[in-house]
DNA sequence: CATGAATGAGTTTTCATTCAT
DNA sequence: AATGAATGAAAACTCATTCAT
């Protein structure tokens, strides 16, 4: 996009640079249609400099999500670690947290990626789950078990709860990537927000009913 | 599969037979790398005669979707304009019967098919918005709608609301399938419905608890 | 173009109707770009008939060709070997006659054809030339060189003068044809056949001049 | 043909010589029976190099075409305009000039493979028809009609007669190339010529003779 | 380091021809 | 006689990858 400074390359970053190249294209195109000539040409540089850097076109894939995956979660996971008292303060903040990053297309860019091409790339799948799912779901479903041990939230099964939790948010996302599909007012996030803490807290019933199967 | 019995072709069926072959190969290997051959060997048939009734590739792909497109929704959507009362009852018979419906693989088929390739296709994408989305979203919407206006549930955003409805599920499912995360028993469905209707219905929280942003 | 009289079909007529088809085709796209299965819909038969009749697509064309061929030039050449007197009388009647036939499209067709495709297949260029060429272009050179001899015609090269009497007619033709160049009233027939004899007998320049090579 | 000394590419040249190759194997086989492949092996390189030049392979002809038409006529034509006097002697020279051109193999390619292919591609006969027929025509009838206008020739129709100074060329030469016609001695050009002047300029008559019509 | 010309294996697509009915 | 479903060999075109410079 811009055009680097003229002569003296900062050659240290020329792979970051057709990483960063590789995941536009592969976004827009998708991986298999997606040509190694578009990268090179999107970062600016030659086919053949693309290779000097990465082995295979698979390995570019690879590499983009090996280097997202690194900083993950460290930061906010470590957090929901140490809650104290009411879990639902944080699990708003979690949520927040989550549809601010997720509706930002530089963020959204890596999952949407794996999403749709990791099944073919199971090496890229299984370092994703590893990575970032293996670490993300416990750490919430802890922050819910510790809710629901100490009364604050209802006894339910907190691994599955955090589909609850997580779910819609996907879903909303989705429906407006891939379908065009939002509500008037664009993804009118924090709408969507209150709605879905409203639920996720409270519920959709106006007076409890008796359950039965 | 199954060889016919080398003459007596039932030139009826064929299309159709392709079409089966194709949706499989489009599933295992992704409609890029999945090859015409591919899909004819699958078939029992000859590359030639896929071309024989579809004049390419990509209308492969299209076919596939207006075939799946066309039964959609009519049975189970018309009960849903006529329900009376608590809509919960009907809502848990709806998240039920998508749940069923959604971990047949063969149901499952098609929606997972478009969200992988139905971007790179806007006539696909579209096309499965058009006949099916903005069939189910809306009778779905009026359904909360109307459970809301009648003092059955919270008075919420009925629109953004079918987002929670169905989010958990579609994650549920993208999890097992695409990272293999499960909890321990398989897809656990029962289970899995239990929890998800319980904090749809009435929350998470244990006690209700003042809202402030 | 018109539907058979139900049923009863005159099966003799078919492979002819498949002829007429196929030079219509071949004619309209080129050999090589018709299909045989163009072929066959423009007779209104099936492809597996056109096999029945001719053993390969090679064969249809070679068929064309000699259906037309036989019925040549057996009429209008026998009249040329009697010729008594001033042959230019002759000679305007052949060059009246050809030039109305090569304008009819269905007569043209034949020719058209093969100067096209002919010497992609040397047999039929040689059945061509046999039959036709080497039949016709004596019969003219000997009744010019006969117009020689007898003094009404100027002694030159009888067989090389066949070109300068044809000639003329046939890029006329061409160039109407394949560049869509002609006068401004269309192919203008008399008033070429008139200006093409007039330079043909009586040449173009005004006064003699004395040639020097 | 020469096989380039394996490194040293002079890529300057390349495309050139693909239509170099191109060219001949468009004769030799026609244009739908030549392979791509077959150009690539003749031009001594692989398939995908011509790819890399050509989008396609009727990109191929069209080059084709185009290269060879651009230095036309530029040099011969500019003399007709200025020519004084008798316009038979420039009418020699340029009819002399003619048929030598289209009598070296190399000259005749392209207007060869046009009058072949041509049809089949409007907008390749449109762009000969426009850059060299549409200046060539114009200039020899303008220096016909100059001609009679000075006295120097009979009162004819100028455009139709360009017809009668082509035509004999170009069928003496097709005659030859197509069905192997020729007079005894090879192409015999200069008693063709010979007697296609003395037919233009002074006519077949020994006498002249009362026209009717 | 960097380039981009060159390759060739791999894919889609076409179509003459066959053959069971 | 007639059909048209089915085949498969062949051709156009693509693109990841290499390598001489």
């Amino acid at each position: 996009m811009d055009k680097q400074p003229k002569f003296k390359r900062r050659a240290e970053a020329r792979p970051d640079e057709v990483l960063d190249a590789a995941l536009e294209m592969f976004l827009e195109k998708g991986f298999a249609a997606a040509k190694v000539e578009d990268v090179a040409r999107r970062a600016g540089v030659s086919k053949g400099l693309v290779y000097l850097y990465f082995p295979s076109k698979d390995a570019l894939l690879e590499a983009i999500v090996r280097r997202a995956i690194s900083p993950v979660a460290d930061s906010a996971l470590a957090q929901l670690a140490v809650v104290e008292g009411d879990p639902r303060v944080a699990l708003r903040r979690v949520i927040g947290a989550l549809m601010v990053q997720l509706s930002d297309p530089q963020r959204m860019a890596i999952p949407k990626l794996i999403l749709r091409e990791a099944w073919q790339f199971p090496k890229v799948a299984e370092m994703y789950r590893r990575e970032v799912l293996d670490r993300a779901i416990p750490a919430v479903t802890a922050l819910l078990q510790r809710g629901m041990d100490q009364g604050y939230l209802r006894q339910l099964d907190a691994e599955l709860t955090v589909r609850s939790l997580v779910g819609p948010i996907a879903v909303h996302l989705m429906l407006a990537e891939v379908f065009d599909i939002a509500p008037g007012d664009g993804l009118a996030l924090e709408r969507f927000m209150d709605n879905h803490l409203a639920i996720l807290f409270d519920g959709l019933s106006a007076h409890p009913m008796e359950h039965g199967q």
